[in-house]
DNA sequence: TACTATTTATAAGT
DNA sequence: CACTTATAAATAGTA
């Protein structure tokens, strides 16, 4: 038994699925073991054809703690500050999204009340770590240039096996609420090798 | 040699850093199989003390793709459509920042003449899939639980199923430069499981 | 970084 | 699916 796994698609689609439940498991242990050995964060996001929201580790709180910091990164070196009025549309984004969020508390505040959801789930000693994951390879030069293909500035063609989110990416998805990656994730430009490639763990 | 790893935090520096590179790469690679295989989308976001700016997987542009799908996602079930000013505010979030993207656009172009990055990379065959990853939960260790604390958030523990943007309405976070997760990340609520939990992986 | 000894993860089967 | 087993992989401890 046992063959050696060709890493292609698995067109059998029940071995497809029993694949897929075996090694997410396998993936979110080790994305585990890794915060926990090395006490770093970090989250995993899967989107699959199995399940209608996306599945994440550690946990939605999580994953949007790690997102909200790559928001809150040095908003890219690239800063070389725009034109100004950028800064000033940055402000009024914040400004609405302060004000959004006071309204939203406040309606949560009333809905609570009836809601009133189960705050007593015992909470566990916690160990010490945050997973780490992947480190590899992802080119972008870019953050700019992340940015801009983003927005729909041509050029995507070179990213190699692209996934299929890619494809999305060339037509504009309108249901994307919010300008989505408009305020663009920081990341630096340790990119340089294997990016979208598909052998970036071997650099 | 090769002993059968404790799952707690290394407290050799060397060796913790050791561990984090192999299992790092490791991790990577799960990730970069398990999409390919099953053709589904997936990221992976690390931070680590070992890397000023967060590691990713597939890449920063991919990353982007997957966190943007979570905010486009019905901004949750329990959308019951707080107070309708919620909405106005909205429209105006994304109008302003639909102006900056604009602005952004022209900017990044007249940067773009003399940047000119490498266009230039073949277009591989692409494939079929993008990574899958975890779907567990998975205790969030301290880093993240400390800076939430420092972030005034107390009792994390019973985070669970509660809506992510429930917890973040709870610790307005200012530190996270555009309200962050304000237009929070819209998870359904299967975390039912060990959120949060230590043994998330074998619900 | 390279090299095993072992532990883990898993592809197939049942 | 849950469990079993033969193999393939990952990786801890060292050199």
């Amino acid at each position: 038994m046992t063959k050696k796994v060709s890493l292609t698609y698995i067109t059998n689609d029940s071995a497809r699925k029993a694949t897929f439940k075996k090694r997410k498991k396998g993936l979110m242990k080790k994305a585990n073991e890794l915060s926990t050995l090395c006490d770093i964060q970090a989250c995993v996001i899967i989107y699959s054809q199995y399940e209608s929201h996306p599945e994440v580790w550690p946990s939605p709180l999580g994953v949007q703690h790690i997102v909200s910091q790559f928001r809150s990164l040095p908003e890219m070196d690239q800063s070389k500050k725009m034109v100004n009025q950028e800064t000033f549309l940055r402000q009024r984004i914040v400004k609405a999204k302060e004000q959004l969020k006071k309204l939203r508390k406040e309606n949560r505040e009333k809905e609570m009340s009836r809601v009133m959801f189960q705050t007593d789930c015992p909470v566990p000693p916690t160990p010490a770590a945050v997973p780490a994951a992947g480190d590899h390879a992802l080119n972008l030069n870019m953050q700019a240039t992340m940015e801009r293909q983003a927005f729909g500035l041509s050029n995507m063609g070179n990213t190699m096996q692209r996934p299929s989110w890619f494809t999305d990416m060339m037509n504009p998805n309108e249901q994307m609420g919010f300008g989505a990656v408009a305020e663009v994730l920081p990341f630096g430009d340790q990119y340089h090798h294997g990016l979208w490639s598909n052998n970036p763990f071997f650099p």
